[in-house]
DNA sequence: ATGAGGGTTCCAGTCAGGGGAAGGTCAAGA
DNA sequence: TCTTGACCTTCCCCTGACTGGAACCCTCAT
């Protein structure tokens, strides 16, 4: 297979796969041509990074993820691990956002939205009290 | 003021001051011996700016809410707008986030995290059906 | 005179790729 | 056979919003 149809069928964009190789994520063969010759397991370890790239797991995690999923001995507690300390950044994430969200909300709400100057947000921001 | 002083009164590191200024958010004046030298506006700007990031607005928003906020005959629609759009990114984030969190927590649930291989996050990253 | 603790500039790195240039390769059609 | 167009290659710069560090200057106290 050459990129483009790896690309295709695991529905990462051909610079990712390049990005993923050039990092020692993945290590496709070459034909006589220089082109990337993928296998069949170069497309199931880009569709794994694909699947743990969506859950938000950084590329280091994911070069873990794959080292023990390769791991015939690993112990699940590992994974386990690093998704529950994965799962906290994300909650943590999501607390600020929602921080952000509430005060920004409280904000707009209170905003007249008119023609007029006056307005809470730069109030706000400028440190009003 | 030096910018030492601006720092721990706006609670900005000293290097996002000068990168505040080297991107015409700040126009500090100079001493004689090239210091930076802040005045009070310099500082409330500072401070607006402090408010403006932690609430998740961009740079770019930011050199605009300055721009409302010093234009005395603005609009607060505006404002208004640029604070409900920023409003929708943070939503949609959260929304992504929270969307993650989920299948992630699924996942861990249902990982034994002991000392077996057997570990149910692996298979679904694998794409087990 | 020396040392500590300010300040200055400039360069490089972060993260996970994206954009685009310059050029090589391949298969099909005229 | 030639050409066209769709691939592929490497290379380098760009993103946001800083952060770290090197090398150097200024000021004040001891």
């Amino acid at each position: 297979m050459n990129i483009g149809d790896v690309s295709s069928r695991s529905g990462l964009p051909a610079k990712t796969i390049r990005y993923y190789e050039d990092i020692g994520l993945i290590k496709p063969h070459r034909s006589a041509n220089g082109y990337r010759c993928f296998a069949e397991t170069d497309l199931h370890k880009l569709a794994f990074l694909g699947r743990a790239r969506a859950l938000g797991f950084t590329i280091e995690d994911c070069r873990t993820l794959m080292a023990l999923y390769e791991d015939e001995s690993r112990a699940s507690a590992d994974v386990k691990q690093l998704a529950q300390e994965h799962l906290a950044k994300i909650q943590a994430k999501i607390a600020d956002l929602q921080a952000m969200r509430d005060t920004l909300d409280e904000l707009v709400k209170g905003c007249a939205g008119d023609s007029r100057p006056d307005c809470p947000i730069l109030k706000d921001l400028s440190g009003k009290r």
